[in-house]
DNA sequence: ATTGGCCCAATGGTCCAACCAATTTAGGAA
DNA sequence: TTCCTAAATTGGTTGGACCATTGGGCCAAT
């Protein structure tokens, strides 16, 4: 019989390794999100492992959204990296049916209006003045291509997500909104999808410029509103199209 | 003036394409947790693609949990794999502080008044019953040892959740209340930690069943904020004991 | 002054071949 | 049979090479 006392050893992966003393080197140099990390051919020569289990290491960061790498350019921290940090990847079967995108809109009704009444609360003045520049920045793309543009628009929540002081909020809504941009890809028919959201940006800005909780919470709601409607509006037309020529998607 | 009409490409990794086969092939072959995948080099020659790919792929899979290497031994699914899977990687700054149990509450705000509400609109009336069931446990449990059972309490909510008609509520809160008891082991000192909370258990219930959205939502949220204060007291508490004795946990 | 073409160095992505380390398996000795 | 050992298998690591993309610098044409 083994002693029960006897617990597995720690025994560190190569990898781990790096990933601690990465850790330790962001901490240390101060780096935040955007900051572009050390090439992979130098971190191996400082860390003195190969290339090859320095990419593996990078690779896992990049799986939890820590760091973004782009080919010719660099590798780039995407979000804080702390000592003692939580990972809990979470992965949902999820089909590509409008029941599962209505499931995250109902996600995202729930976050997206608490995290802008908790925006609202805890905005600075330099926040309102970043938020307020992605909104008129998505303004006008919308005014020159006449109709919502996916990246600016994003833009603009992830500020507002990111003045509610609450990380969570960011990355739980990313992987909704993921999830709808797979279907995005076709626009279901709707031309002007997302058109109907347009003025609940300014309207949800304000709310959160004047620091009212409340008002916040309601033009979120209001926004998520019109991106229902323009759902259902979608998933109408694709069964007049199914029935009339039996297209599967 | 850049052309409107003009979206990046998006052009498809290597790796991406490993993982994209994989699914299918574990999904044609009908594996399941526990189950052995082909070895790396089998899969770099069926694949054509180098080892180094298929490695860079699998760890991705093994960060996501879904995966599980044993050296010598093989590579054995950890959890189920479908198409068309929502990957969501969770991180929390330092998971044990304060802010971030707290943070985990926000979260549990904005969703468990949703899913309240949603159970409200949806319930079957066999779905009632069931949820009385789990009350009445609840309480018995509760009355038997003098204070809250987490995991008759626990069960309660998840049943609320699953009549939601979402099983994302179900999925992210579940994260959210693994994360909060990591730490709530130690109770923060609050010897009743929960205990404000009851009665608003069955005010929920009462609301569901009466198909209530409104009412389930606020008290839902009651309920949320019960078990903030608790957290606020835990706080303050670990504050003194801290200055008395500067113990760190 | 601006545009476009061109080259070149840097960087991430992929590949290969070999070896290391842990595990499993097969075979032989007791 | 039982137990031990050697060999085969499998993931982990290394070094080196080459490919594909990026970004900056340079220069000629406009």
């Amino acid at each position: 019989m083994i002693n029960p006392i006897l617990s597995p050893v720690h025994t560190y992966s190569r990898d781990d390794a790096v990933l601690q003393a990465l850790v330790e080197f962001v901490t240390d140099e101060g780096l935040i999100p955007g900051d572009r990390l050390p090439t992979e051919r130098v971190l191996a020569v400082h860390l003195k492992v190969s290339r090859t289990t320095v990419r593996e290491a990078l690779t896992r960061w990049q799986e939890l959204g820590l760091v973004e790498r782009r080919q010719g350019s660099g590798t780039y921290l995407k979000a804080a990296v702390t000592r003692n940090m939580l990972h809990m990847p979470l992965t949902l079967a999820s089909g590509n049916d409008f029941k599962s995108l209505m499931h995250t809109l109902e996600i995202r009704r729930g976050l997206e209006a608490e995290a802008a009444a908790l925006s609202a609360e805890r905005v600075s003045n330099e926040d309102i003045a970043m938020i307020e520049q992605k909104l008129i920045r998505m303004e006008e793309a919308f005014h020159e291509r006449h109709g919502m543009s996916a990246d600016e628009d994003w833009d603009f929540h992830l500020a507002v997500f990111r003045t509610s002081g609450n990380p969570l909020f960011e990355q739980i809504i990313a992987a909704m909104y993921e999830m709808f941009h797979r279907f995005w890809e076709h626009p279901l028919g709707v031309r002007d999808f997302g058109h109907a959201s347009f003025p609940y940006h300014r309207t949800l800005y304000n709310a959160i410029a004047a620091r009212d909780p409340i008002a916040a919470r309601a033009e979120a709601l209001k926004l998520i509103a019109t991106v229902e409607d323009d759902l259902k509006r979608g998933a109408a037309n694709l069964k007049k199209q199914t029935q009339k020529n039996r297209v599967q998607i």
